[in-house]
DNA sequence: GTCAAACGATTCAAAAATGAAATTAATCTT
DNA sequence: AAGATTAATTTCATTTTTGAATCGTTTGAC
């Protein structure tokens, strides 16, 4: 556990430490995470845009010896996991543990807050924009996504009439996905461990030409854009589990953006559920 | 638009260009809107942990004329909203840019807050107590409840063997539950719409002996407590929907102090979950 | 009106950050 | 292996940021 520190780990450990520049180094190293390994120094620094000299002193402010070290043990971490193709999930570390809802709910509080920071206005109204329009709306989540899928489908199936999800009971995923239309969106639900599947899936579903949205954590390792919009989260717990408020509090945003961009259909639709809730009285 | 740009608003569009300190003054007032209004420049400069002098610029460089501006127009915007109280669930606003975001996370901010202050302590312990000790852990969640309810059983299934569903797929819910004992636990999730069936539950499980916590948001304020333990979790949101960022944080806490005080048990499961995910790889 | 107190704005010197250029290390050619 | 080339590191002058101290303004008491 000595020198495995992943670059995007070191990154967020100290970004409140980061000056102006080097968060422009910090934001290009979180979006392209190869990058480090990929690229010279010079390279780096002119597509972060800030000069040589921060590029090898941002380094060294991470706690790496030079830029020459951090690179060598990216292109050896990368290899690795050229290796053995699988990619292992962080082993879930001992940390403090100590247990108290005041830390705890203040942690949330800087994960919402930075989640704010992070996330692009531009994206956020493309984002929008897509599930307003979509014929069908696709909600994809496995493992612990799919309760947080769950949830996102909760919501918009009270603002849009056809929300699916995937993957659904125990039927198998292509025959569902099968029906996917260009007009179609795709929100898939990409926090922590990914899986192959979801790759698979948001892959078909940019060939078919459908919109590609996912909302997801900073810990996208290596691979590129999955999706067309990218909704980054900060899910950093104090301790063995991730704390998933920001990503259920924007996802509660984009439901309710949507359901502002529909205007008085999503209210009349929402009124009438209503009703019927009141008629029903339980059972719900 | 003449002077109906929040405070939020403008340091989130500009805050990418702040500098360090001025961003330890932008999270101060993220984190407490109403600051600004109610304190001096100086109070305001020692709670960010700056100077005088930075708080002054800051302002300027946000594009208000001066502080004292900045601070006047705080004062009436809040004295204003003084003035209508009423919470309106109509959409408040057509904008769809990042203010809303912004808007809509500082909101859940205060909801993490306002429950940190609302959730006694020794209940709390309680709590926790009560789900390390069940020997069966019952999650029972309604309607909107439900995708609440799944969320926590993915988290308590990773620290304790047996943690059961209430609604479980199409089962009719008395078969099920015939099964609780009095050594089982049950963690009700009844936010917003509660269901009479949920209210059978409880009470049959108080009857059975089990020791009973709910979950829940202000509304039910006044009548009689459901459960035994009780935590109340602020919810309100902006528009439309209610926010469900605090009871997620609440119960994601809840799930690490249960690991917490199961100790080397649930970190020995933790890591053999972990394992299991590593080695199949997908299907998570 | 005058004075005092409180507060915000400004100034200025010190510290930090930054990029251009020089230097050093490494890598490749022949 | 020596030179040529490329890339990383360091240096240094410039720019930016920062807080202590100072200056001005407002407010309120008498």
């Amino acid at each position: 556990m000595v020198q495995t520190a992943r670059l995007s780990e070191r990154i967020l450990e100290s970004f409140d430490d980061l000056t102006k520049s080097e968060r422009l180094l910090a934001e290009h190293f979180l979006e392209n995470p190869d990058s480090l390994a990929l690229h010279t120094a010079e390279e780096i620094s002119s597509l972060a845009g800030v000069s040589k000299a921060t590029t090898a002193r941002f380094f060294k402010r991470l706690g790496f010896p030079s830029f020459k070290t951090a690179q060598r043990m990216a292109r050896v971490r990368r290899s690795d996991s050229q290796h053995n193709k699988r990619v292992f999930s962080e082993p879930i570390q001992q940390r403090s543990g100590r247990g108290d809802l005041a830390d705890h709910l203040a942690s949330d509080v800087q994960n919402l807050i930075r989640t704010i920071e992070a996330i692009r206005g531009d994206e956020l109204k493309d984002a929008v924009t897509y599930l307003a329009r979509a014929e069908k709306v696709w909600v994809v989540g496995f493992g612990d996504n799919y309760p947080l899928a769950h949830f996102a489908r909760a919501q918009l199936i009270k603002v849009k009439p056809d929300i699916r999800m995937i993957p659904l009971g125990g039927f198998p995923v292509p025959e569902e996905f099968a029906s996917i239309r260009p007009t179609d969106a795709v929100l898939a639900l990409a926090i922590g461990r990914r899986t192959a599947t979801l790759r698979s899936i948001l892959q078909s579903a940019r060939l078919s030409g459908a919109r590609t949205i996912s909302v997801t954590d900073l810990t996208s390792s290596g691979n590129s854009e999955l999706a067309e919009v990218t909704l980054r989260c900060r899910t950093s717990g104090l301790s063995y589990f991730d704390s998933l408020a920001s990503p259920v509090s924007v996802m509660t945003y984009l439901c309710m953006a949507v359901a502002d961009r529909l205007g008085q259909n999503a209210v009349d639709r929402l009124k009438y559920i209503d009703g019927i809730h009141s008629e029903w009285g339980d059972l719900g």
